[in-house]
DNA sequence: AATCCGTCTATTTTT
DNA sequence: TAGACGGATT
């Protein structure tokens, strides 16, 4: 009955601590969402503070609807007033709110990254600048990185020409963000930042608002985000910070788990909690798991246990190529199929996207149904960034990124040239692009003018009706279903802005009762408006908007079907399956080779592998290839380090460990599809001479230890080969003096 | 405006 | 190997 019911001893710790800083140390499948959500229905219950006092962050906006779904049914009461999002909504939230303090329009644009990237590139050409010097991905990259670092272009220091001229970029990058309007997601989280911190009244309000701020994956916070939370907290407000550092693995994008132990420094928080009790796993992942995970010297401490028995013990299979991995693969996802075990509960993960190809030729072959996650997601499609930027011309006039991209799409006769003069005459009067065509007359002005007029009738037929409709006016009315309709592959287009008049419909339907992207329009401008009715700046048709480039939708289409899934392993980060495959398990795949020449690159491998096999209930498989096909060539591997971290007691190998010796009757009783069995065929070693040894063969030093042959020339005695020995790197032996022995 | 062809590159990803 | 992209061609 009571909300603190059947929580363990640790986690009714944490959900009842008293108003002081805290620190929860949550491992995988610890019950970390079940004791943030509890906390803040315990603190809404206990009458300890109101719903309007809380905060809480998370960086997923899933995460962020799981929270509130949870909360919801924990209390009564409603979660209005209650502040839960990701920390881009709820700064997006605060700066819609106070935009004039923020010195932005109301109806500023949220850009993408592949929006950005498009600015980025307009503002180069602007310039002049020479693309292969200053490349425009590297620039984005670089102002990014000052951005979540908290650094303005003159903050920046810059030692030599090339950094001097990038921050000039950074600048002017950023002079025609503010002038269309457009704000990018490090920007979100700055401006906010700034916002707070110049504007004593905001930052008072504001500190006295949020009494508790609750933040969910602290490990994956950013500087930026990190001094965010610091200034809203104040002197007087109370984080509750929880987080694991063994599953940091975004460092590569401005993540800082030094960030936890700031925190503790900072604040001195006086309460760490330790959540060590697993309810996923069984013991023997869980041994693998933390075993692994010891072998990483920079640690906040934690040991996984589970009260379930030791289970089943990891398997570990070693195979002759990646095409005979993906085919074992197949084979046992059949049998385990047949033990009653349903494809859904079975997942293949991997350590970059490119490896799913063999595999799901292999499933594929073997007629069984799997999804692969990442690829494009609902709003980043082409068609509909397109539709999106005819509503955001509507919204936003002086919005030249959105008037660049459908000025001339579908194709309307506005060529390169006649957008090259507009753009001069624009620069000229320091006007939109929109004012520019707007005012153009004569020559080259006639299909241009048919485009101004295009669009002013699209706002004059959209204006007043209900938002899924003027998204549906303008779908006909700017051409692009009709241009669709032409074209070979268009149908899954059309398929897809249908879809974009429903995701309108559900908008206005959603958004209704929580209010939040509204309250984020409506804040200070009075009046709420009438349900969904579009009006001249209209706040739904903004808040639509930002919805759209804050929620880039689901990532893929047929959720519901019983597939295997297929991701790489950043993407299985909280998820859990009773089956799991961690396949390429392979020297130089994972770890990766661009990770392991620093100790932090190989740490949080190891990291991303401790979070791949905790992602298993019930069964562990861990694979690797002896041959793989990369970038067209064939690659001899070892190993992957992060077997041998894992105790011998818990392993049970289905090949012959040490690998080498293959039974080739079980390959021709199952022999893998022709084109891979093919490649997997290690080439004979040059034809001069027969040597001992062949090409991909294991091997073993006795200095170097285990090692793979990738190539062989000479003969007799000079017969020379090359070996991959892993960790002791690849190495050239005269075959005369060392003593190589078949492994 | 669409298509073709050569060049280049090649972890991990959310907002 | 394959895909993405930019430049040149039709």
């Amino acid at each position: 009955m009571s909300l603190l019911d059947h929580l363990n001893p640790e986690q009714l710790a944490a959900v009842t601590l008293p108003n002081q800083h805290a620190l929860i140390l949550a491992g995988a499948g610890s019950g970390k969402t079940r004791v943030l959500t509890t906390r803040i229905a315990w603190l809404v219950q206990t009458g300890n503070v109101s719903p309007m006092g809380i905060l809480a962050v998370t960086f997923t906006n899933k995460a962020a609807r799981e929270m509130l779904t949870r909360i919801s049914a924990m209390l009564p009461i409603n979660t209005r007033g209650m502040w839960v999002g990701t920390f881009h909504g709820l700064c997006n939230r605060m700066l819609r709110a106070h935009h004039r303090e923020a010195g932005l329009p109301q109806l500023f644009h949220i850009l993408d990254t592949q929006d950005q990237l498009a600015v980025v590139k307009r503002v180069l050409k602007a310039l002049n600048v020479d693309e292969e010097k200053f490349q425009p991905k590297q620039v984005q990259w670089f102002i990014n990185g000052a951005k979540e670092e908290g650094r303005r272009a003159k903050d920046v220091e810059a030692y030599d020409e090339f950094s001097r001229r990038t921050v000039e970029l950074y600048a002017a990058y950023d002079e025609q963000c503010q002038k269309d309007g457009l704000v990018d997601f490090p920007e979100l989280l700055l401006r906010c930042f700034e916002l707070l911190s110049r504007n004593e009244v905001l930052r008072a309000h504001y500190q006295q608002r949020f009494r508790h701020i609750l933040v969910d994956e602290f490990q994956d916070t950013n500087r930026l985000q990190y001094r965010w939370l610091k200034l809203l907290a104040g002197q007087g407000n109370v984080i509750f910070a929880v987080g694991d550092d063994d599953q940091s693995i975004y460092r590569f994008r401005g993540a800082n788990v030094g960030n936890m132990a700031d925190f503790e420094r900072e604040f001195k928080v006086p309460n760490l909690i330790r959540l060590e009790q697993n309810y996923r796993s069984h013991g023997n992942i869980l041994n693998a798991a933390n075993a692994l995970i010891s072998h990483n010297r920079r640690r906040l401490g934690k040991n996984l246990w589970t009260a379930a028995g030791e289970g089943e013990p990891v398997r570990i299979y070693e195979a002759q190529s990646d095409g005979y991995e993906a085919h074992w693969i197949a084979g046992e996802v059949q049998s385990l199929v047949g033990e009653g075990y349903t494809r859904g509960d079975i997942a293949v993960l991997y350590r970059s996207n490119a490896q799913s190809r063999v595999i799901e030729h292999a499933l594929f072959s073997a007629g069984i149904p799997y999804r692969v996650y990442g690829g494009l997601r609902f709003f980043e499609r082409q068609e509909v960034k397109h539709a999106l930027a005819y509503l955001r011309l509507l919204a936003n006039p002086e919005d030249d990124s959105a008037f660049l991209r459908v000025v001339n799409f579908p194709p309307r006769g506005i060529g390169a040239r006649s957008v090259e003069q507009l753009q001069d005459a624009a620069r000229m009067r320091d006007a939109s692009l929109w004012r520019a065509a707007a005012q153009l007359t004569g020559k080259a002005g006639v299909s241009v003018g048919t485009f101004v007029r295009l669009i002013e009738a699209m706002r004059a037929g959209t204006r007043g009706i209900p938002l899924p409709e003027a998204v549906d006016h303008v779908l006909h009315a700017s051409g692009l279903l009709e241009h669709y309709k032409s074209e070979r592959e268009g149908a899954d287009r059309i398929e897809n802005l249908e879809e974009l008049v429903n995701a309108a419909t559900s908008f206005v339907r959603d958004e209704l009762p929580s209010g939040a992207a509204m309250a984020a329009v409506d804040a200070t401008e009075g009046a709420a408006p009438e349900a969904g009715v579009a009006d001249a700046a209209d706040p739904w048709l903004a808040a639509f908007l930002a919805h759209a480039a804050l929620e880039s939708g689901e990532n893929q289409a047929g959720e519901g079907i019983e597939a295997v899934q297929l991701m790489t392993a950043h993407s299985a980060k909280g998820l859990e399956f009773h089956i799991v495959f961690v396949s390429g398990l392979e020297e130089g795949l994972f770890p990766h080779e661009q990770s392991v020449t620093e100790e932090d690159g190989l740490e949080e491998e190891r990291r991303l592998m401790y979070v791949a096999v905790t992602r298993a209930r019930t069964r562990l498989y861990l694979s690797f290839a002896q041959t793989r096909l990369l970038h067209g060539q064939t690659r001899y591997n070892v190993a992957s380090r992060f077997l041998d971290e894992i105790p011998a007691e818990v392993q049970k190998w289905l090949t012959p460990r040490g690998g080498g010796v293959f039974d080739e009757g079980a390959w021709k009783a199952a022999p893998p599809p022709a084109r891979l069995a093919a490649k997997a065929e290690g080439r004979a070693a040059g034809g001069r001479g027969a040597l001992p040894f062949r090409i991909g063969q294991s091997v073993t030093h006795p200095k170097f230890g285990a090692g793979v042959i990738v190539s062989a020339e000479g003969s007799g005695a000079d017969a020379r080969v090359q070996v991959n020995f892993g960790r002791q790197g690849m190495k050239w032996l005269q075959l005369e003096y060392a003593k190589l022995t078949a492994a």
